[in-house]
RNA sequence: GGCGGCAUAGCCAAGUGGUAAGGCAGAGGACUGCAAAUCCUUCAUCCCCGGUUCGAAUCCGGGUGCCGCCUCCA
């Protein structure tokens, strides 16, 4: 079975054909850096990082891109709001971006191109478009022109009429047509501004995507990603733009991961029902916000919520546990669970890679995970041990699964950090508590242990000593 | 008005024709000094009505409810 994916050009589940495969091209639509991200924003980045590690997995060639947009209203805004430069702004949140994405293990891409570096790219693509007679220029504007290109509308479905129906008009717009978008804004006062044929001015919000995306990928690309709230009309329009450029397919496979909601309604920054994924970061560990957004289906709404995050740690913390006593168990010959664990393992990793190829089915492979771990700790539980081989085949499951979901951190499990004076601590404070045990003291000894779980320190004892690890 | 999505146990959630994965929470039991972790047992007939079928959560028709896009937005 191939990978398929749903392609909401076609409405459809496709078996996944890449352009020139092995290689695969994935360009996602990313922040405008004019603050940090919030919790809704991230769930693109995390699917799409999903996508890319599991292609990878797969064995395709991936090159993944994905923009900062550095320049737009909302950039100018805020930059004059701070009495910073719009450069400025963009250099601080593209950090905060790093900061908070690679805390949350969203791999960086091949790429990260900005629409600012990129104005030759964007104004010889503008000049095609116009060349091939789908755009006009207005006083130092330059609209698409919708009504010259027949496609319009197709990602959506819509025609012209239908799209404006129930649109807002502008009614002493100069456009030839309402639905006309800008590729080009002439220059205002105190703005930031580039020389153009048409004179000096900035980029419309949607021509650096096409732009950099067929630079970066060629003219036809494999995966074009981004939330559900860009199928129109950054979509259509980037559809338009590039394929009125280069006559070309601009896409094969559209991909739109569903809303975030807070309440049952959509999280975003205008209606300002968010929470930064800075602030939800200090409340709940990666691997939980990671497990959480799997947990569902990448197409389907996910209501966040304190109890979701909740029930996300739990399970992450299973799947933890599970891998902590697979390293912890004593190895022996001969055991009799090894060829049902050896089969059961084998069926796991059969039914994760399915459901993954079913869409990415991140819920059912999270099912196929728990099914694997079930199996490991019945054969630990009965046998308490397991053999050199079983071992070595439920640790290649996990590292595949960390690999493609990250929601492991086995480095963080088997906590290769070098020993620090906090871990001396803990350690003392276990060694006394065994002196307690052994004294019968149990109070004495409960409390100690009771004060260590208020830090997130949780202790097991088991017959070959005491244990501890961090809860999440 | 146009277009699109969703409705499965207390909660989250897979499953698109063959008789309901998985997780969280809960209950009882095993293990433990007591716990934690783990194991065993237990916990649903899939929004409503009608139809197709030997058989439907899954297909069709009709309802009801919720959400989204058509305007900046991941």
């Amino acid at each position: 079975m191939p990978f398929a994916v749903y392609n909401d050009l076609s409405q459809k589940k496709e078996p996944f054909v890449p352009v020139d495969s092995p290689k695969v091209g994935i360009y996602v639509c990313g922040p405008t850096v004019y603050d940090f991200f919030h919790i809704g924003n991230s769930r693109p980045f995390i699917i799409f990082d999903v996508l890319r590690r599991y292609l990878r997995n797969r064995g395709y060639q991936v090159t993944y891109v994905q923009n900062f947009t550095d320049i737009d209203d909302k950039m100018i805004n805020r930059a004059a709001e701070m009495g910073i430069t719009v450069a400025e702004l963009a250099e601080r949140y593209i950090g905060e971006y790093f900061a908070d994405a690679d805390a949350l293990g969203i791999g960086r891409a091949d790429v990260h191109p900005r629409a600012t570096e990129h104005i030759p790219e964007i104004l010889e693509s503008i000049r095609k478009i116009i060349g091939n007679g789908h755009a006009y220029v207005l006083e130092g504007d330059v609209y698409f022109d919708v009504l010259s290109f027949a496609p319009y509308g197709k990602l959506m479905r819509q025609n012209l009429e239908e799209l404006l129906s129930g649109a807002r008009v502008d009614v002493n717009s100069r456009k030839k047509h309402p639905l006309d978008f800008a590729l080009w804004k002439a220059e205002k006062p105190g703005e930031p501004s580039w020389e153009s044929p048409w004179g000096r001015g900035r980029p419309g919000w949607h021509i650096e995507c096409s732009a950099m995306a067929t630079k970066y990928l060629g003219d036809t690309i494999d995966i074009h990603g981004g939330g559900s709230d860009l199928l129109f009309p950054h979509h259509e329009n980037e559809i338009a733009q590039a394929e009125a450029a280069t006559g070309k397919p601009f896409v094969k496979y559209w991909m739109h991961n569903g809303y975030l909601l807070m309440d049952h309604e959509k999280m975003s920054k205008s209606l300002g029902n968010f929470r930064t994924l800075r602030d939800v970061r200090k409340q709940y560990s990666p691997l939980a916000i990671r497990y959480f957004m799997l947990s569902a289906h990448y197409r389907s709404p996910i209501n966040f919520s304190a109890a979701g995050l909740e029930q996300a740690a739990s399970g992450a913390e299973r799947l933890r546990s599970c891998y902590r006593s697979l390293e912890e168990a004593p190895e022996k010959k001969n055991l009799q669970s090894e060829a049902s664990l050896k089969e059961a393992l084998e069926k796991a990793r059969e039914r994760f890679h399915s459901d993954m190829d079913d869409d990415l089915n991140t819920a059912g492979a999270l099912g196929a995970v728990f099914e694997a771990v079930k199996a490991i700790n019945t054969a630990l539980h009965e046998e308490g041990a397991l053999t050199m081989e079983n071992k070595e085949e439920a640790r290649t499951f996990f590292h595949m699964v960390d690999e493609v979901l990250g929601i492991l951190d086995i480095p963080g499990i088997l906590r290769e950090t070098a020993p620090n004076s906090e871990d001396a601590r803990i350690e003392k404070l276990i060694e006394k508590r065994k002196e307690a045990r052994k004294n019968k003291d149990f109070a004495g000894a409960d409390k100690i242990r009771d004060t260590l779980l208020e830090e997130g320190i949780v202790l097991k004892d088991s017959p070959e000593g005491t244990k501890w690890y961090r809860k999440l």
